[in-house]
DNA sequence: GGCGTCAAATTTGTGCACAATCGCCATCTG
DNA sequence: CAGATGGCGATTGTGCACAAATTTGACGCC
């Protein structure tokens, strides 16, 4: 297994917010799971305290973490203004190619619930977010947007309220509006207050699910990278280990 | 040498700009010239390079980035985005305190400028910035803030025209004006604009001074570290080595 | 004389073993 | 009986040695 997946494997897992705050993440218990020695996970660990999204204490090890509603305040105010700037610039500097693809995204978007196809929605909602990043055009924006937004996703996968995502579809047509009206001004007030609406969504349930282990959650992470890229199985290090025999 | 202390003086190393871009830091080296273990140095390496301080190349080392102008480019466009956020949201949020704040310090600016303590000047200058990140509340935000800024010191440093400096301290004093009126649209101009203008300023001076060697530097970077933090020398590893004797 | 190839040397990457640290639990004492 | 303290188990941190890879230099060939 390389290093650089198990990364994206373990990006996708806590991103997925699947697992409760505050699990550890055992060096010696990943490193058996993954079939790689100590020493690679801890690296990988590392990387992932260094991109906040796994806590990293000094003698104690990897936990999740516990994303506060005081963190999603943070959160969504490091977006609006990240994003009322995004916007801004994109109001300036959209060409009319971009346009179209944009009004295509919400016209998806629109048609994704009008179908009641939630996870496709759900999906195509965070997808609009990067979409616009990337417009920008600018590596450092398109990371820095990609880092928040991501762990907005986290937010919204632990605290969401089934109705609240029904309703946000508008406020992305109205930022599409004002984009393509080049007008910097309602665009900037739209994101604003799209993106103060969405955290208003967030609900303090404490959803202590603590249903599938670790072992679970990660063999199912593993399989689905398996899947997506080349579908052959890898041939290498073909565990004969028991399937979670513990 | 603390890890941590490590990291810090390579930061300001590398911030500083003193040492011409695709320098090479080798891991041994580095390790005796800070007499610890090369896997310390390695870790506050690849940190460096996860912060996008260094370029770190599979198998070949760590190396200075060499700031293009295009890197420029970029970077000065994501402050435009990013800062251009900042003050819509400052303008909307700053307290009488803060804005009090914000006056004494372009007050002190100008003053610098007037005597002509160009150090004192350029210092204050980057410390504007830093400071409407700080004002905001938002470690996110400041943290993004800061890691733009950096870069752009050391673009400054690198092409800065010596008469471009001369000429900034207005625009300052501009942004403050349109803040402290909470006026958000100036503000925001104000901002672009002078964020624009500093970018204009850079020249592609390539120059390779090649002056002093790394250890030399090093050596001088440490000093001022220890001078810093506790005035007394720490005592432990006395390194008798000879100066340089390479 | 230029160029391709090969080998030595240097440098980074990785696994392993040991040391340090932390949390927990039993025990001791006031 | 409550609180403190010391030992114990587990887990992470670190140095060391070896392996892999790249650069550099030289040699021979065209």
């Amino acid at each position: 297994m390389n290093e650089a997946a198990i990364h994206t494997i373990l990006s996708r897992l806590l991103l997925g917010g699947s697992l409760p705050g505050g699990t550890k993440l055992g060096e010696h218990r990943l490193a058996e799971i993954f079939g790689v020695s100590r020493e690679r996970i801890r690296k990988v660990l590392h990387r992932l305290g260094h991109e906040r999204l796994l806590e990293i204490v000094k003698n104690r090890g990897a936990f999740t973490i516990e994303p506060d509603l005081r963190e999603g305040r943070v959160v969504y105010e490091a977006r609006r203004i990240l994003e009322s700037g995004m916007v801004a610039h994109l109001a300036d500097h959209l060409t009319e190619a971009q346009i179209a693809r944009l009004r295509e995204h919400v016209d998806a978007e629109a048609d994704a619930l009008r179908r009641g196809d939630q996870p496709t929605w759900l999906k195509l909602s965070a997808q609009f977010h990067f979409l616009l990043a990337e417009m920008i055009g600018n590596p450092i924006v398109q990371r820095q947007a990609h880092e928040l937004i991501g762990r907005t996703i986290m937010l919204v996968k632990r605290y969401e309220t089934t109705l609240g995502s029904a309703c946000g579809c508008e406020e992305h047509r109205l930022i599409f509006k004002a984009l393509a009206g080049r007008e910097r001004g309602r665009a900037v007030k739209a994101m604003s207050s799209h993106l103060s609406l969405v955290e208003t969504r967030l609900r303090p349930i404490v959803c202590d699910d603590a249903g599938p282990s670790l072992e679970a959650l990660l063999e199912e992470a593993i399989a689905a990278f398996r899947a997506e890229r080349g579908e052959g199985a890898s041939p290498r290090h073909e565990a004969p280990a028991a399937p979670t025999p513990r």
